[in-house]
DNA sequence: GATGAATGAGCTTTCATTCAT
DNA sequence: AATGAATGAAAGCTCATTCAT
């Protein structure tokens, strides 16, 4: 459907191999446009204070040009949410298959999901606070976002859980709320700044949660915990 | 402070013992009604889809009664947001005076915001899911509403911290997890109607939440794990 | 109808002789109240600004107080206007019957309009500016006011004009323009604070008149004009 | 510059020499059109009596053009008071450059005005009347325009004052006093229709104004004084 | 593809007026 | 007489969307 993030930005960057402009197979540069645009401009004044006008005054488009590649506003909030869906989805499982052992691997988990929200502030206000209020249709989609990611924890921790490495029964329960407490460090940085930075939060979060699951000892002394678990590195073997 | 509901709809119908319909001490009847009605029709459309036109259909009242008692849609939202903040605060402060040990009293915060929230879903949805995006008051109204229940669980994480007996380190990040965990438990029921019975996520979530900050063993066996921590009460003097 | 200004001032003040605040015939102490109140603020705010809240609320009184006394917002411009009208017709009937000889009675019936316009700014404005469009009924009571004052002077205008002393034809037509005059001067004066002094400028508006209407010769040298006509006294009879 | 009515009209019509329709320099015809009906609708029932709606049916407009074209019913005031100042300005600069003498260019000066005022009821009407109701704005711009007129008028007198040929001091004053009687004629014309003539009254204002400034003899007799002035023409350089 | 003038339903808010007490 | 809560008809303005060019 919606081009990916990359594909995206690939297309808009691109020189042109052959034709200069071909208008037909170029694939719409100023969708793109649009896209960047509304990303800057939803999350400046909000879904419903933005205007379209606002985003196409931004985008140096046209309301004409808006209209010919979204059908309403509304489905331009539909695509950034996909195409944040997307980058959170992919961090993730790059993330997951960048490490091995069960610890290192949630670790690694919750820091993607963390940077990437970091990483693009904008997309995240949306995503995390306008999306709900947007209608049915974009609630729905924010919350297939959430459900994709927690579908993805919950696969994880069921392995482990099978394995017997850990105390949780609830899998579903457990993966919302390790998302959640992402969610929420990240809003409240949003909207208040703090932390300075969101994902020094990771140094508290992760043993928080690593006990939680039962992956990390009682945490006897804190002591030198700030980089925690390395040693009992696990082989778990992630999703697929 | 505010009344809630129930109460308020007493004392505005309540005849009195003395005087029959003084008109002094009469709380704002109509007010309360427009309040209620608030609360349902926010919920069910949405801040910026609800017209004030609903409320005041809904509440039986008229367009000048409204902003006879409200200055604006916007203050009617703050107020909601309030009461609710309130009802929250109130619950929490209950909660832990009625236990002794930290566990339980961890245990017990947790059980309270869960259950304010799971029995006022309309409120909850309202400040919840709608206030960030009624504007900049309401949005930092409700950031106030967290703020100040992250700051009473991280008074209670600071003693047990003082006294060594918790795993934590930056009480701030994880009071505000703790909270950050009930909230996402909370908004997917409201979204999905998952898990239909909301407390009762407090099963895996407490359990979870005792390991993270470590007032739990590491989980030793799940097994039995579900009605965690009665053997190692101890006497935490909950803040103030 | 409504007690001239005086009257009103007079009941108003009275301490009273016999009863103690009767209240029977007690002239409307608040109808008063209300009026100046009226005055201060429709100057202010101007007809359509301002609200019968800012009136009341100005007045210490209740709405329904000003209901008692008004039948309406625009009965109390209405009210306001004949006042002003009231005061205006007085000052020039005082002025023409203090005075003998033509041009010292031109000149004082000048002088009456200005000074009184300059003593009351803010019924001046309210009369002058903000009548005509308060409606129908204000705008003809304003012209109601601006004719008699017309009438009056034409009246003069036709005596001198019968004994052939003034070098007018179309004595409405000058009477009109001889207040218009004023009017302008005064008008300016409220919009823009110039002259500071609004009655100083008769000294240059009179001789202008009186050599307008032939009462003066051709201004010879404008020298000792200041000060004109002392000596061409005539004995016109004024009206009545 | 603004066009009037008229040549709006035709500009809005034509055909066009060569392109058929030229999106580029196409004139607004719909501003002309709202323009027009703003000018009807406001001087029928007033500017706070007209509605905008009022103003769009008449114009055969949408609420949405008008405000594509305006920022609000004020601007729309603004524009017809500035748009009249033009109208009067231009009509007495090309009196006063017709004439040579300057008892035939005051005359002209305020032939011109009542010309003027006379052959655009309706705008005279709101600018004479509505336009210091309208809120701070319009009833600087009104002043404006008075004070534009004013400042003309003077810098005539100034001139004639300079060369001592006139009984003028202030001749801010008398410039002042000599629109106040235009204004005056016009106000009460507009409001009860007397004289049905408003152009007639010139033959007795004339040559009060010319007395009035000591351009005309005592008015002798003003037998014969219905066109006075012809014998002492003097070139008196007009301003510019 | 692109334009932007035009649409018009719908919104929040105001305020003169009423009336039960 | 006096109160002020309640009424409800407007009014000005916004903005997503359409469509002739």
């Amino acid at each position: 459907m919606a081009p990916s993030g990359e594909e995206a930005v690939r297309v808009a960057t691109r020189g042109g191999a052959g034709e200069p402009s071909s208008r037909e197979e170029a694939l719409p540069v100023m969708r793109e446009r649009l896209l960047q645009a509304a990303e800057t401009v939803l999350a400046e004044r909000g879904y419903h204070g933005a205007r379209v006008d606002d985003v196409v005054r931004r985008a140096r488009a046209s309301k004409g040009a808006f209209y010919h590649y979204f059908s309403s506003k509304e489905e331009l909030l539909l695509e950034l949410i996909d195409r944040f869906g997307g980058l959170l989805a992919q961090a993730m499982e790059r993330a997951l298959a960048e490490r091995r052992g069960a610890a290192p691997r949630v670790e690694a988990a919750l820091a993607s999901v963390l940077t990437t929200l970091a990483e693009h502030r904008d997309l995240a206000w949306i995503v995390l606070v306008e999306a709900p209020v947007g209608g049915a249709a974009p609630r729905q989609r924010q919350q297939a976002v959430k459900e994709r990611l927690i579908d993805r924890i919950r696969a994880g921790l069921d392995e482990l859980a099978g394995e017997g490495r850990v105390a949780v029964r609830d899998t579903e329960t457990v993966a919302t709320v390790l998302l959640g407490m992402l969610e929420a460090l990240a809003t409240r940085w949003l909207m208040t700044g703090r932390p300075a930075d969101l994902k020094a939060s990771l140094e508290e979060v992760a043993p928080f949660a690593l006990r939680g699951i039962g992956l990390l000892p009682a945490a006897g002394r804190p002591g030198p915990a700030g980089r925690p678990g390395e040693a009992e590195e696990t082989q778990v073997t992630g999703t697929r």
